[in-house]
DNA sequence: ACCCAGGCGGGCG
DNA sequence: CGCCCGCATGGG
């Protein structure tokens, strides 16, 4: 069991992050559950809210240990973050005050740096109900098939395996145009030695992703901040470019301009900000129904 | 019918 | 460089 003040699994989870492309997540009565499948296998957690504090449990199926598992869920949902720390240090305006008021609790997640990848290349002009259902559809059609917990579930599919795959099958996941990219990039992906990005600083893991076909400034910032824990990654998606002319920049910029702002702004923080930014934007700024 | 979605690559000035 | 366009697909 991990406890953990300042949680919110629901907020955390539905936040725009890997989580919210293919895990099972239902909440009542202050109870939450989330199920996910990675490559190693399948998370089952769980989330008591008693006042302040979090009480997580979890059970793991498949090649986890332990303390591999604890590891999982630790990062999976950003429970090693100093919050406290990180609000006191971005909260210093009235937008992001009232952000951090609204979503109180929400993490940055730490996702395995192939799953990253893959989510936010399907997630490329795109919107998340599409997304999910191409993850899901994913997940179904190439994840390894294992027991667990009595029924049988897929696993996340590796980039070996998606390297395998047909434009054709991949299309038939409605990956439209992005059965391209995603083929390419699963095929890189073996002599991408993504593990040393880990021990690189932000520009330098920054350049050699951009390398690769169909990731762009902002995907490689998605990667970075969920996949490889880079916190001053600073990804600049349509709400986040329209809240940061309309509330910070005061006129319309350019995706450098806003870059170069953000990192003055908010330095080593840059992507909880952009976390926040991100999702209470879309609150404040949708119009009609959503 | 039109517009938009957690953008990117290519082409042009 | 910076800007503009086409790209699949489904929902509002």
């Amino acid at each position: 069991m991990i406890k953990a003040s300042n949680f919110n699994i629901k907020y955390t989870v539905e936040s725009g992050c890997p989580l919210t492309f293919y895990s099972d997540f239902e909440s009542r009565n202050g109870i939450s559950r989330i199920t996910y499948p990675t490559e190693n296998g399948v998370m089952k957690v769980t989330c008591k809210e008693n006042g302040k504090v979090s009480a997580i449990d979890y059970d793991y199926f498949g090649r986890y240990t332990k303390a591999s598992a604890k590891r999982e869920v630790v990062s999976r949902l950003g429970l090693g973050h100093d919050i406290t720390r990180i609000y006191e240090k971005i909260d210093s305006d009235r937008f992001m005050h009232s952000a951090i008021s609204e979503l109180h609790g929400m993490r940055v997640t730490s996702n395995p740096a192939w799953e990253t990848t893959l989510s936010f290349l399907v997630s490329q002009f795109n919107n998340m109900k599409r997304i999910r259902l191409i993850m899901k559809r994913m997940i179904a059609s190439f994840g390894t098939e294992m027991i667990a917990d009595g029924r049988k579930v897929k696993l996340f599919p590796s980039a070996d395996r998606i390297a395998r795959a047909s434009i054709d099958q991949l299309r038939a996941c409605n990956t439209g145009f992005r059965a391209n990219y995603i083929k390419s990039v699963a095929q890189a992906w073996e002599d991408f030695d993504h593990t040393k990005l880990y021990g690189m600083d932000y520009d330098k893991a920054k350049e050699l992703l951009v390398e690769l076909d169909g990731v762009g400034d902002k995907v490689a910032d998605c990667i970075l901040l969920m996949g490889y824990g880079k916190m001053e990654a600073f990804p600049i998606d349509v709400w986040v470019k329209r809240v940061m002319e309309r509330v910070y920049i005061k006129r319309k910029a350019n995706i450098s301009y806003i870059h170069r702002f953000a990192s003055r702004r908010w330095g080593a923080n840059a992507g909880y900000a952009q976390q926040y930014i991100y999702e209470y934007g879309r609150r404040v700024y949708s119009r009609g129904s959503k």
